[in-house]
DNA sequence: AAAAATACTTAACATTGTTAAGTTTCCAAA
DNA sequence: TTTGGAAACTTAACAATGTTAAGTATTTTT
């Protein structure tokens, strides 16, 4: 089987160049100007053969949901170190927010874009396994503050999850699609988002009554 | 001048035609398929009409967000009437789900799409008058239960009006975009949604300490 | 060397927002 | 009442877009 591995990796291959392709159109000029010409002609082939790796564009924009999440767990290697499941929760929220503020078409194309969900539910398998992932992170972190009692025990480890979730991710949507900006004066809106994310961990820190 | 006036008038009636068309596509078959064209259609006008009363399509957007925000605040409405201003929070809160998951396409346009923002920001007056309404009423209750000591002051009401608003809008926008829907098994979302509104809630009211 | 499968392209379709250039309609002054 | 000009409206087109059907090369198998 050897003319039928080195196809294999010829199919591989470029398909490679035509992520690579999106991926340096979606950096260099934002998730609109992702198009199936732009890629053809980048990757030096018709528009159609894109058609060839991938069914449709959104499973193009999974592609790149998925290395949003691989870059946002990268960011998030470190906080493993952190002892204090509560620190490592307010950390946690930072991060988020840094993330996304710092990468704003990758966080639009993993969280408010609905290509990749569009991609997703044709798929065979068709969990979102990066949200989960990312979500599992939160919801240990947030079980093991119960568990050492540094914040209030909740009936539903979800709801509270799904609250802090909601929080960061609501200041990041509002401030990518641009719901801060023509309201009133906010000097430094990043510093701003930083404090509700303090207020939050202050009113849930019980070593802080 | 009776004759510019009738003129003003009629201008007038077909920028309203033009926007209930516009509003009738939108709620019956969503946004991507409001066109210009549909528009037309439905006026029985020439495409190119549509440009004569509004500058393009951001702008008709806009007066969609803004009449997104007129539903919303008759929703609101009956809340003035509650003293309670904890209560009148948490109601606020699960009112913001309720309007959301009852109206995802307004919801949409209103906190999400960047068509009305790309509108303002071509106004005479471009601030975002319509979200600072909204957002008033929260801070107003926020200070109030503040002022009456049933949530701790904070140093800055901002913070807290954005970790809130931010909080709710997460969920919700998380809800719209298809977020949860590939995520494990949730039964019941918006329980769900309103129990992590109550875990906030419970967090902050001074008086179940 | 012929047949079959694979890889790729050309050309087209149906949409979209938007504009330039025309045409018609209407009102006011001559 | 005719004429001139402004206002209202339309036709036709442009430049994109995602996607598909049908065709042509190329490569592999028989």
């Amino acid at each position: 089987m050897g003319i039928a591995e080195r196809k294999g990796k010829q199919k591989l291959e470029i398909r490679k160049q035509i992520l690579d392709a999106s991926m340096k159109l979606f950096i260099e000029e934002g998730f609109d100007n992702v198009t199936i010409r732009k890629i053809a002609d980048l990757i030096e082939y018709s528009p159609t053969t894109v058609y060839l790796y991938f069914k449709d564009k959104n499973e193009i924009f999974y592609s790149l949901h998925e290395m949003g999440f691989q870059k946002f767990a990268m960011m998030n290697q470190p906080l493993a170190g952190i002892a204090n499941p509560i620190t490592r929760l307010h950390k946690m929220g930072e991060n988020y927010i840094e993330f996304g503020l710092a990468n704003p078409e990758f966080y639009d194309v993993m969280f408010i874009q609905r290509a990749p969900m569009k991609a997703l539910a044709e798929m065979a398998n068709c969990d979102w396994t990066p949200g989960e992932n990312a979500l599992k992170l939160l919801k240990d972190t947030i079980s093991e503050a119960m568990e050492k009692k540094l914040i209030m025990p909740a009936s539903n480890i979800d709801s509270v999850a799904m609250a802090i979730w909601g929080m960061v991710h609501g200041l990041v949507s509002l401030a990518i699609r641009e719901r801060f900006d023509k309201l009133g004066e906010i000097p430094d809106l990043k510093a701003l988002m930083h404090q509700s994310v303090n207020w939050l961990m202050g009113t849930i820190d019980l070593s802080l009554r």
